[in-house]
DNA sequence: GTGTGAGCAATTTTT
DNA sequence: TTGCTCACAC
């Protein structure tokens, strides 16, 4: 919520530009009359993204080449030379932390001749603004939207999915709510409504899945609310149905802009062609290269198909590359190479010098994070004289999947090393927050029903599952809000004594702070704060005794104090959903620990980039679940991470790393054989692969790194040759699988081996860690104990099952 | 209605 | 290994 209506007057850089920004009136300034200073200093690329105004523009922007500047400059540019004003911009983004970027750029560019830009935001939060005010048109004559409606985050609308689920007699265990909200956001990124599903689709989710669709989108209606995907949905369905709303919206957008293109889904996609198809003066931004959000609906055929989409489109390359050294760009330009399908660029440097990207390969995961927690002390003490004495905040370490920051955690832990792990559960996602905003949901809306199922019993009242049950058949009988049943239920003494004063004492509360929230007079902090300490909320956690209550609390003030920049309490309500970020500022020296996901967009000096192991990054469950596609992205991930280094990048794998409690080995990612061998240092580590130390073979010589740079076959990869060469020695067929497990195999099992189970049927062993077999199946790959299978010739015997190894 | 242990599953994440 | 859900006992 930081930066809402603040943050316009961040003038702390000494842009030649922002002293001059004298408020000259804009329509009076001549195109080309006089030398416009904000683009001194923009490369000829930038400098066409910036002057290419009309019409279709696909600014193809590499990492690392001053995309968000083109951006800003060509917005200030329109705005200077008087093509819009602030409110006939429609910028774009995904994220908050983008937008309030941007706002702040574009501010400094112009000074503060500028009112903020009304019109620049997430996809969602300008969606809203747009629905709010023809909210009426959403739904059907009967029933529609009310523009106060409210937003439901994820949390909210799977605990409604589960009733619905429940309600219609399914098995929630074998049909999880989580999954439907799956099926239904898969839905409404393709803009899906669910008399628009396409045949067969609807019969997903054990036949049910249309039906519960339709169920829900009635139910939000009915609770006024929407979920994040409804509210592209609805935007693109209004601007479908009612022409002359979106002709409006057309007149006011002169001027389109779309940040990170490449993660647009299908319901993004058709409401920006709705908005730009008038004037078709729209410039996207993106990087094919960098797209890696596929899982959640993204369409990376969106940017590829822009030309074709907007015929007559000027397609722009920023190449020339600010942030990193030659071996860097290098490196991760040998590495996307790879993909097909791609637009092409080349990123290229001015700089030179600088040190090549290093590999280096451990025994164990517990080495490599240990050996990178020795690396980031010599660098902090100074210990590596090319670089200099490093801050920590210059360091980061990007992993393919959270579980492997555990490591890194408990090392740094040990060693004193402090670190944050950027990512992780949002501010507003955590319980307490949750819960506190659910009171004053409750309290500004009464008929918030799903907030009131969250806390009717929070503090605990003693008023449980029977209890909430009857408050909802008296709601239901006699069509009232659950609030409302809930007084009834008191009144008519349906409910038991202890139970009915606890729920008199509740609702008696709930109806004074919504009194309050109504009067004007009532101070809207000192009101969440009584609301905090009346309920008991406060208390509850103050006689918590598990470590993490008092950070709760905190969040708790952290919360209140933010209902500060607000004017009331609905205010914060409806922003709040959408605009919550965990951006804690960065005072602290630390090591940053992310995902790569949580990477993109970031840059760091010092990137340390561990885990590079066929299963683990690429993920083999990509791999199976979206095959050759999913290999291209996770490929497109280890470029985003390569390109996040500024002057080093290291890159380690481990030879063996417990995942769930067990050992298991692996080999080298196939993204190593597929680095450029000439800008790669290899840091020969003793004794890899279980030859122990002085081996005689170094596991890695630089040569085999990449053998071939135009052939990109794995199968001569030096990873998939030793594969080959063990299963060689254990006479076993060769399978292609990626993870390769070769602690003690279970006794009666070898690699290869052909065997039964009773759910999966006939499948073939790849791998064997303890009692734990890796079986490949018809169906996919299955981690399954031993015990559970019995070798193929013999099925039926039973016989495997009482001799279980170990 | 609330507190405890067995059993089970387990990427990536914004709004 | 952990963290969560569910079934059961108080």
């Amino acid at each position: 919520m930081r930066g809402y209506g603040a943050g316009m007057s961040n003038f702390d850089d000494s842009d030649a530009f922002e002293a001059a920004a004298a408020p000259v009136p804009l329509s009076q300034r001549a195109i080309g009359a006089r030398p416009v200073p904000y683009l001194d200093g923009l490369n000829p690329a930038q400098r066409a993204a910036v002057e290419a105004l009309d019409g279709p523009v696909l600014l193809l922007a590499g990492a690392g080449t001053g995309k968000t500047r083109a951006l800003t400059t060509r917005i200030a540019h329109l705005l200077n030379l008087g093509r819009a004003r602030p409110g006939q911009i429609l910028a774009v983004t995904f994220t908050n932390k983008a937008a309030r970027e941007m706002k702040e750029r574009v501010a400094r560019l112009l000074g503060e001749a500028v009112e903020g830009m009304p019109w620049l935001g997430t996809f969602h939060s300008i969606s809203v603004k747009i629905l709010r005010r023809h909210a009426e048109l959403i739904g059907d004559g009967e029933l529609h939207l009310k523009p106060s409606f409210t937003i439901l985050d994820t949390d909210d609308q799977i605990r409604l999915l589960r009733q619905l689920i429940l309600a219609g007699n399914i098995d929630e265990k074998r049909w999880p709510a989580r999954q439907l909200a799956h099926l239904i956001d898969s839905w409404k990124n393709r803009c899906l409504s669910p008399s628009q599903l396409p045949r067969g689709e609807e019969r997903a989710f054990d036949g049910w899945g249309g039906r519960l669709y339709a169920a829900y989108q009635r139910r939000l209606l009915e609770l006024n609310a929407t979920d994040f995907g409804d509210l592209l949905m609805h935007c693109v369905h209004l601007f479908q149905a009612h022409p002359d709303v979106l002709r409006s919206w057309q007149d006011r957008f002169r001027y389109i802009l779309v940040d990170e293109y490449q993660d647009t889904n299908v319901a993004q996609y058709m409401w920006l062609r709705l908005l730009a198809s008038a004037h078709r003066n729209i410039c996207c931004v993106g990087d094919d290269d960098q797209s890696i959000y596929g899982w959640r609906g993204a369409e990376v055929g969106n940017i590829l198909r822009f030309e074709s989409d907007f015929p007559g489109a000027q397609v722009i390359r920023l190449e020339q590359n600010y942030r990193s050294t030659p071996h860097i760009l290098a490196a991760a330009s040998g590495l996307i190479a790879a993909n097909r399908g791609r637009l092409g660029k080349t990123l290229w440097t001015e700089v030179e010098g600088g040190e090549k990207v290093r590999l280096i390969g451990h025994w164990d995961s517990e080495a490599e994070a240990r050996w990178i927690g020795e690396e980031i002390e010599a660098f902090h003490g100074g210990h590596r004289a090319a670089l200099g004495r490093r801050n920590l905040n210059d360091i980061a370490i990007l992993v393919r999947a959270s579980h492997q920051m555990r490591a890194f955690e408990d090392r740094f832990m040990t060693i004193g090393l402090p670190y944050r792990v950027i990512g992780g559960p949002r501010f507003y996602e955590r319980a307490e927050i949750r819960d506190a905003m659910a009171y004053f949901r409750l309290a500004v809306s009464p008929a918030d029903d799903l907030a009131f199922e969250r806390i009717v019993n929070v503090p605990k009242r003693g008023l449980g599952e029977k209890a909430v049950q009857t408050i909802q058949r008296e709601a239901r009988e006699r069509n009232l809000s659950l609030l409302e049943g809930a007084v009834s239920t008191v009144a008519t003494g349906a409910l038991g004594g202890k139970g009915a004063a606890a729920l008199r004492q509740f609702t008696e509360a709930m109806g004074r702070w919504h009194a309050d929230a109504l009067d004007s007079r009532v101070s809207h902090v000192e009101l969440a704060e009584r609301i905090l300490d009346e309920s008991g909320y406060t208390a509850m956690w103050q006689n918590d005794k598990s470590p993490d209550a008092p950070g709760r609390l905190d969040n708790l003030k952290e919360l209140v104090k933010a209902l500060e920049e607000f004017e009331n309490l609905q205010g914060f309500l409806e922003h709040v959903a959408l605009v919550m970020d965990n951006d804690s500022g960065e005072q602290t020296d630390e090591v940053s620990i992310m995902t790569l996901h949580a990477a993109k967009g970031l840059e760091y000096p010092i990137v340390f980039l561990p885990g590079w192991e066929d299963g683990l990054f690429p993920s083999q469950r990509s791999m199976d679940e979206s095959g050759l596609k999913g290999l291209e992205e996770e490929r497109r991930l280890a470029y985003v991470g390569i390109t996040r280094g500024r002057e080093l990048v290291t890159i380690s794998f481990a030879g063996n790393r417990r995942m769930y409690g067990q050992w298991q080995s692996s080999l080298p990612s196939r993204f190593i054989d597929e680095l450029p061998e000439d800008h790669v240092e290899v840091l020969t580590p003793p004794g890899l692969y279980g030859g122990g130390y002085g081996a005689a073979a170094q596991p890695f010589a630089p040569s085999a790194i990449h053998e071939r740079a135009a052939q990109s076959d794995v199968y001569n990869s030096p990873g998939w040759k030793r594969m080959q060469q063990r299963s060689a020695e254990r006479a076993q067929p060769v399978h292609r699988t990626p993870i390769v497990i070769d602690a003690e195999p279970a006794a009666r099992f070898s690699v290869g081996d052909r065997v039964f189970h009773q759910k999966f049927g006939n499948g073939t062993i790849m791998g064997i860690a303890e009692d734990t077999l890796t079986v490949e199946f018809a169906t996919g790959f299955k981690t399954i104990k031993a015990g559970y299978v019995q070798p193929a010739s013999q099925a039926g015997s039973g016989g495997a099952m009482d001799d279980v190894p170990f």
